[in-house]
DNA sequence: GCTTATCCGTACGCCAACGAACATAGCGTG
DNA sequence: CACGCTATGTTCGTTGGCGTACGGATAAGC
């Protein structure tokens, strides 16, 4: 264990046959993700697709007139750049690195090419876009109809998912600004879901104290997001990806 | 003329190569579509993917507690089912016909055997996706920051660039269940549309008289998704096929 | 031509979230 | 250790949308 870090912490690398593994890894590069990065701009050129492994980036919206909301969240489970296979090349969405860590990065070329042989790696890359579709409109779903509140939870439950602790750095601002919600309102439903004993937190770190609690009072959106996900990238962890991948092949 | 259903009314289909295009049209059957069918349930098997020409349909999500939202929404530029050949098979959301109409249908196994051939067919499937990710992601954006009256104008525009007339036949009702707001909401808003004088209806139907009226009133969102979809699927109509789509052979 | 169903208008109280402003409280740095 | 910065707490008036309720109006059917 020279270096902890390793492509298969990301799950859909981990997903891919050995094959196709290899021939990817010898271009991936790891890169340091640092909290605030935009990892691409909205309507800009990809040069890169992203895989994060320790980090969690979020896909922003910015309004005209300054307000955001955010659209979806991407961890170790997923890449991002998803405009660059599915033919747009840019999207009118910003990508935010929202917990600072590490992934692999591959030069858009690399992938297209890989992504041309129609094998697992497209197959395995359209289930995880589905899977981000899904996600996308349940966050539209939640933002019309649940509380802050609500949502707070939502939002702390995916970003532990795609973490190893139980511990965010994370400041209030910050959360409001991704759920597109005031500060204030963030304050309020944090306070309540720590007097709750369900939550700790103290200047931009907060602790999940008691994460079956959390559940309990989560929207269904999160449930639908997760189940989801684990339905469609369910043949990924481990496993013989030759078997479990087996169908896609011709 | 001898019928006035032609597949080339939908605008994907008609953006095919010829070959593409007479291997599938083989294939395609004309079907009527009423108002409030629903093409797919919440987890339902696809049996077909759908084509609209002169229906427009929503992707509806319905909540446990009944409360609705609608998603996006698909007419004469795209294609209903696109779970099939994203390889998820399923979807949580519905799919509800919401202007009545036609359109023409295609077997699942059909679309999946076109789509495996990873050409034209298979790229042009993938834009469509992609734009289609952007309306959401703008909805989205719009339940969380927009008022009824600026959601209703986006609604309404939407479903005119999928019509030929500017009438539509919906009730308030209707669109209150597809915005996930109250009908009462709705109503207030079309009366100040109406008089505003840019829209006028009565008993379930809606002429918009004042088009360029409507798209100063709507927010950007609007604005946001018809870019997008004009640039992703730009190289459709007319035009010549081998040479519009010409960059996607190998 | 009458009833009935459907669609639309309006009103009332209520509450969650907003915008703005200001108060505390940790923490780092000089 | 004092200062300043940043994060969090709290307040107050405002507002947009909600739930509920009911009245009027236009089509549809017998």
């Amino acid at each position: 264990m020279a270096s902890p870090h390793h492509p298969k912490q990301n799950h859909l690398l981990a997903a891919l046959p050995m094959d196709e593994f290899e021939r990817l890894s010898a271009r991936l590069e790891l890169i340091p993700m640092p909290l605030g990065e935009a990892l691409y701009e909205s309507g800009g050129r990809l040069q890169h697709v992203y895989f994060p492994t320790t980090s969690i980036v979020s896909l922003l919206y910015v309004m005209e007139n300054g307000a955001s909301a955010e659209i979806a969240v991407v961890g170790n489970e997923g890449i991002l750049g998803i405009a660059l296979f599915m033919g747009g090349e840019t999207t009118p969405s910003r990508a935010v690195v929202q917990s600072a860590g590490y992934g692999y990065r591959l030069k858009a070329q690399s992938l297209k090419e890989e992504f041309n042989r129609a094998g697992p790696v497209m197959h395995l890359l359209l289930r995880y876009t589905q899977a981000l579709i899904t996600q996308m409109a349940q966050t539209a779903v939640c933002n019309r109809h649940h509380s802050v509140e609500q949502q707070l939870c939502r939002w702390l439950l995916l970003s532990l998912d795609r973490l190893e602790t139980p511990e965010l750095t994370m400041t209030q601002e910050l959360i409001a600004n991704m759920l597109g919600v005031r500060r204030e309102g963030v304050t309020e439903a944090a306070g309540k879901l720590q007097r709750a004993g369900l939550i700790r937190y103290s200047r931009g770190r907060i602790s999940v104290l008691d994460r079956p609690g959390l559940e309990l009072e989560v929207c269904e959106c999160y449930r639908v997001v997760k189940k989801e996900f684990d339905r469609l990238l369910a043949d990924i962890p481990g496993g013989d990806p030759f078997q479990t991948l087996g169908k896609f092949r011709s």
